[in-house]
DNA sequence: ATTTCAATACCCAGTACAGGGTATTTTTTT
DNA sequence: AAAAAAATACCCTGTACTGGGTATTGAAAT
């Protein structure tokens, strides 16, 4: 019997997934957070094999929650969830010491799959997360180019083409075709998930 | 004397700090971090008696650190740093025990000043921060209708209007109005903000 | 020495949304 | 029952950005 914990800052996104772990015999759904605070106080008080967890959370992130779940409850799987396929958080996660991950537009059978592995000692990663780029740090790495990389830090920081335009000095027609690039090779979709992106990047700007 | 840690997402604050502090004879900076998951390490290595932290942070936050630290080294004081006048993080933070507060903006006087009024045992908060506000929990929280609130939280997903829209079943009309009244109750300027406090509040949804 | 890549810059058409105004209906308050 | 607030929906204009395409320049790689 696996007893999980959902940790995920889309209360929306939990509640789905409830709704179609509830028609699993062998999983119960034991508790849900919307932080990684929660998630440790759920771990104090409830017995739990599984916990499936976004990265990026509130409070304590998925990362830092990991670690600290492997030090105090070592017997917990951790799977992690994330957005994009984003190398960094990714290797950051494992480097924390989980079982798994997925992404999150991931279908139930994927998810099922590896709840089951996990929950009997083995690993599950995403295939459509490429381990291989992991290990060759330099080559997942090196994504974006100086110019976009700058960029999405201005992105980040709530400017608009245009004063980026003016902060670098460049032609806003520059600004946007390094935007259109960036969204382009990090198959987003549009102004937001790049706004988004650029946000949740923030956590490796300082690593 | 007072050995100072101080943890704060952006780089450049923590070295104007530090090199303001640089100059008074009973404060040393024994560290920084930036992030949560850093400043516990640090407390773990080296002896400190005075934490002055930023709230929003990458791994841990201010306000769950602050709870970590009260409990692992209970000696230890935490001022908390914010950039808004934000009643819910100030009002969390205080939950987690924290012995001040100060807004970014601060003189180097008021700084000092919390430094040295919390090392002592006492507690320093930003007289511009109205603590009366904080303790009428009612009062400044209503602020978005329920519709409001809803498509909030849909803009959070990275949904568009268009599909709030049919996500709703109203006409985007209808949901591009929600969106002008809130940025105009909450005075944002533009979609991006409105997405920014919308992934920010997130800390509040489950509260 | 030549190809390749990054950065720069422009064009056009189309979408998403803001910022203004207004009007109708339903619900809540009084 | 009357007044106020919330939700609904539409209008028009302007801005920001996407999704295409293309071209020039300088630096790095081969």
């Amino acid at each position: 019997m696996i007893r999980l914990v959902i940790a995920e800052d889309h209360q929306s996104f939990v509640d789905g997934l409830r709704l179609l772990l509830d028609n699993e015999e062998n999983i119960t759904v034991v508790g849900s957070a919307n932080n990684g605070e929660d998630l440790l106080d759920i771990l104090e008080k409830k017995s739990v094999n599984v916990v499936l967890t976004d990265i990026k959370m509130p409070k304590i992130d998925g990362i830092a929650a990991c670690r600290l779940i492997k030090k105090s409850h070592p017997q917990v799987k951790v799977i992690a969830l994330t957005m994009f396929d984003q190398d960094d958080a990714v290797k950051q996660m494992l480097d924390a010491g989980c079982d798994g991950y997925l992404l999150k537009n991931s279908s139930l059978k994927l998810v099922l799959n590896a709840l089951e592995t996990v929950a009997s000692g083995g690993q599950f990663f995403d295939p459509t997360i490429c381990i291989d780029d992991l290990e060759t740090e330099s080559h997942g790495k090196q994504i974006l180019t100086n110019s976009e990389f700058e960029i999405l830090k201005l992105i980040s920081l709530g400017k608009t083409s245009r004063e980026i335009a003016d902060i670098r000095s460049t032609a806003i027609s520059t600004v946007e075709r390094h935007r259109k690039n960036m969204i382009g090779k990090l198959k987003l979709k549009g102004a937001n998930e790049l706004l988004r992106y650029a946000l949740d990047k923030k956590y490796n700007f300082d690593v």
